[in-house]
DNA sequence: CGGGGATTGCGCGTATACGAAAGATGCGGA
DNA sequence: TCCGCATCTTTCGTATACGCGCAATCCCCG
C-alpha cells in the first residue's frame, strides 16, 4: 500500500489506477466479454444466462424472488424476463394463490439450453481466472466473495 | 446451499454462486452503489468521475484517447463526454492539427469538482474493501489487477 | 502524389442497471 | 371487519456499455 506524499495542498492520495471501483468495473468488463465470446453464439448475455440457470436450479419462482436470487433489481429483472419469454425460453403464468405474482418456469427449450451451457459457463470462469495459478484462484474467489 | 451432483449426464459442476462472472457483477454492483452513496450528492456516476479524474490527471486529451485511458468503448465515452459537457464540466474544442479530433479539457468548474472529490474517492475504495483486513486488501488488489 | 487502410467521432439498436412512482393485491392489528 | 402498511409487478427516466455502420480525415506506402 505504498503511497507517496506528493507534497501539495492535498495529502497523500491513491493512484487513479488503484481505485477499486474502477478495477472492479474493468474486471467485470473482461468477464462479460469472455462470457460472450464463449456463449455468445447462443445470443445469451451473462445476465440472461444466470437468470435462467437460477430458475433451472430452483424450479418455479416468482419474478421478484428470482430477481433477489440473481441479484437483480425488480425493474431490471422485468426486462430480462420479458426478453427471455419473447424468445420462448421462459413461461409466465399467473399464480393461483397470489394474484400479484407471476410464476416463472423454464420451457423445455429453455431447460435444454441451460443444461447444455452449464459446462461452458464453468469454462468461462476458468478463463477469467486464467492469469492466476490454482492457489491464487481459490484465494481470489474467497476474497471476492467476502467483498461482494 | 448444498448442491450435490445430481447424477445426470453431466459430471461434477461448480455451484452457481461460484460463477466468477456473477461474483464480479455483484462486486461491481456493490462498488457502484457505495460510490453513489458517497459522491452521489454531486450527481456524478463512477464512470463520469473516473473520466474527469483521468482528464484532470493528464490534461488535454482527445475523446478516443480518454476512452482508452478510462477503459471505455468509443461509443460509450461519447455519451459520457456529451453529458459532462452539457453540465459544464468539460469543454470540447476542435483540434487545430487533426481535424478529426476534438480536444477535451476540464472547465474550471470541472477541475474544482474533481480536486475536491479525489479524497472522497479514496474513501470509497476503503469502504469497498472494508470486509478485508489490511493484508488481505493488498492481496486482493494485486489479484484483481492481474485478472483485469 | 495518389490511393487505400487506419483513426476519429457520430448515430442507431439492444441490454443492463437502478431510483421513483403507480396500481393491484395481500395481510395483520385495532 | 376495516384501515394501513407491505409486497409484486410495471412503467418512466437516466446512464452505462458495446456492436455496427457511416462519414470525414489522416497518413503511410508504393
Amino acid at each position: 500500500m505504498a503511497v507517496d506524499v506528493t507534497e501539495d495542498t492535498q495529502t497523500q492520495r491513491l493512484n487513479l489506477d488503484d481505485q477499486v471501483a474502477h478495477l472492479l468495473r474493468r474486471a467485470h468488463q473482461r468477464a462479460s466479454s469472455l462470457f460472450l465470446s464463449v456463449l455468445g453464439e447462443h445470443q445469451l448475455t451473462p445476465t440472461q444466462f444466470f437468470a435462467m440457470a437460477r430458475l433451472h436450479e430452483r424450479g418455479q419462482l416468482s419474478q421478484n424472488r428470482l430477481g433477489r436470487l440473481a441479484a437483480m433489481d425488480p425493474a431490471t429483472i422485468q426486462g430480462v424476463i420479458r426478453r427471455l419469454e419473447e424468445r420462448g425460453y421462459i413461461q409466465r403464468t399467473p399464480d393461483a394463490n397470489d394474484r400479484r405474482r407471476m410464476v416463472l418456469t423454464l420451457t423445455s427449450r429453455g431447460s435444454e439450453l441451460v443444461s447444455g451451457l452449464l459446462n461452458h459457463a464453468d469454462t468461462v470462469s476458468e478463463s477469467i481466472l486464467e492469469p492466476l495459478d490454482a492457489q491464487e484462484r481459490g484465494l481470489f474467489l474467497d476474497l471476492l466473495r467476502r467483498v461482494t
